[in-house]
DNA sequence: CTGTTAGCGCCTTCAC
DNA sequence: GTGAAGGCGCTAACAG
């Protein structure tokens, strides 16, 4: 590949020089900037970014952390969602990015900063690290930027984007309890993850708002599987006949009550209504059609490329981006003000 | 962040027996090797891959580039399934990867030498490019290792990942011929698919091997599209009452003709019997459940990366790898033999 | 075993 | 306007 140095050579300026043409200086005369392009684009030169990045002590690269880019999550395409919004931004905004997969283990043999300095990272964004994980702490220590979906940090190079958790998973329940529920469960992810405890905040504050009794044991943990879901739900409804609504803080554990429910011979909505979150693209299409609280990953893949990128280039703007999430009504809620 | 220098400072060796300590070269004494790791760890040292790749000439990074990482792909997660395929591997192996989203026009802008040289990629991963893009005739003549996903082309360094498209597709018509349908609807893709080529002849061929009689008026180009594939179904449906079976390219053109039939009253599978092909998740939970060409692509892509290292790294290996497709019965095909 | 020298490809002073 | 020199952090001969 040819290097500026062979363009030196072929036109006899120095290396110097032609770098200076190249990068578009304005103290290089405009006809020996011709002349150079000219046989830049001749050999097909391309600046080697390594090189550059060296020097430069920058590379127009950040990194992608995440730790949930498995098979297991493949139903939910958040990440993946996430992961074009990041990818259509950086394009845009002409930078790239490597995707490092980690696991909290993993996390022990090399230290955030190593990670960042090993290829001069000129940013980071983490996606899915558990609450404990290392990298976060040393994350909002370390003095790279850094923006985190949906977990809450800030600091002077550290921003983050979510959506308004806390009020749209209110809004549910508040519907929920409009429709005329007021025995209603709450199947929660895993305790590790920031976004579950806010949807369990969200659900205590919102029952409390309206009148209604917070009850330990109307709250299972699905661990965002459908099938554990499904599992813990069957002896919950069970032991508790009242209960005519359930709010799920994902849809792939919707999924697993609405299985819970067929297995139990309860109709959907008639019998037990479900909302999900996320509104993954499963959910439009199952019997019944899932109400859901609906997030907007690709856009929060592009407010988190653009706050990164403004934090590098020292830009203002905002530490924090929220994203509205959208009750999206479908048919899996029914109403019992009725009865 | 330290450098091999800081290390060499506090030790008081000189660098290059920093350096091969480090890497654990044999020709340094276990004491000296031991004195130097000990201070590299308290500095947290970490070597600058940046500056490792720039003389090595190689960067254990291969580039992942794509076409089709959009949103409009998002029911098919194929894409994703893949790259996970890839980032584990490329874990194991010990090697990182870049993701280069390109579009036919911007590969007038970069040649796909130059877009290997600026980063010193090491190999490529090829994915969803247009037959008539420019990359895939540059990545066969280039010598940096590449492997391509469904897309045949074979060389020194060029090897390719497939499944068994062809006879999988025969298999799924000649499975429906054996249902006794005897006019069965072909709804193809995009004829800039390599994929969508082969398919179509699968379609021809095994018509010919039971004994149908191929019409072109029975073909329709869904272009991979719900909405499209939905459109072009109902008039031939309408037209050809005769009809009663549909092999479609895609389970997200099958939803599509799902669709159609729905609208047109006709009852799948009773009076419609539909296969796909993909396996996308959807397809278990729309209703009725659809049969369906199921792929792997996790398996692709894991294939994909150990082919392109044995690739890179000069080992034997086989320059073209076939996975497996499987048809998967669900219950949107009916038997008519009785009829 | 260890250190010296050279150079990967690039950019940035500082002279001329 | 242009060039020479130096250095980013690292590895690879080559001496000793």
């Amino acid at each position: 590949m040819a290097t500026l140095k062979d363009v030196a050579k072929e036109t006899g300026f120095s290396i110097t020089t032609v770098s200076r043409a190249l990068n578009g200086y304005s103290d290089v005369s405009e006809e020996t900037k011709l002349k150079i392009q000219k046989v830049a684009d001749k050999l097909g030169y391309s600046p080697n970014i390594l090189a550059r990045s060296l020097v430069m002590k920058q590379s127009r690269t950040i990194g992608l952390i995440v730790s949930d880019i498995k098979r297991e999550n493949i139903k939910d395409n958040f990440m993946y969602e996430t992961l074009c919004g990041i990818s259509d931004q950086l394009a845009e905004l002409d930078y790239e990015f490597v995707l490092l997969s980690t696991s909290t283990s993993k996390q022990r043999n090399k230290t955030y900063k190593q990670l960042c300095a090993e290829r001069q990272l000129d940013g980071v964004i983490i996606q899915g690290l558990k609450l404990e994980d290392p990298y976060l702490q040393e994350a909002v220590q370390s003095n790279t930027p850094c923006v985190l979906i949906d977990i809450p940090a800030e600091g002077e190079n550290v921003g983050y984007v979510t959506s308004d958790q806390f009020e749209s998973a209110k809004n549910a329940i508040k519907y929920l309890y409009r429709m005329g529920h007021r025995n209603i469960v709450f199947v929660n992810g895993s305790e590790n993850a920031h976004v579950s405890k806010v949807r369990h905040r969200a659900y205590q504050e919102a029952l409390k708002e309206v009148g209604l009794e917070y009850k330990e044991e109307l709250v299972i943990v699905g661990d965002f599987s459908e099938e554990k879901s499904k599992h813990e739900m069957i002896p919950i409804l069970l032991n508790n006949p009242s209960i005519t609504a359930v709010f799920c803080a994902s849809d792939v554990m919707a999924l697993g009550v609405l299985q819970a429910a067929r297995e139990l011979q309860l109709k959907v909505p008639e019998h037990l209504s479900i909302i999900g979150f996320d509104n993954i693209l499963l959910s439009r299409y199952v019997t019944p059609p899932l109400t859901t609280v609906g997030q907007f990953p690709y856009q929060m893949g592009v407010a988190a490329t653009q706050m990164l990128v403004d934090l590098i280039e020292k830009k203002e703007s905002a530490h924090v981006v929220e994203i509205k999430n959208k009750l999206i009504l479908r048919d899996s809620v029914a109403s019992i003000v009725s009865k």
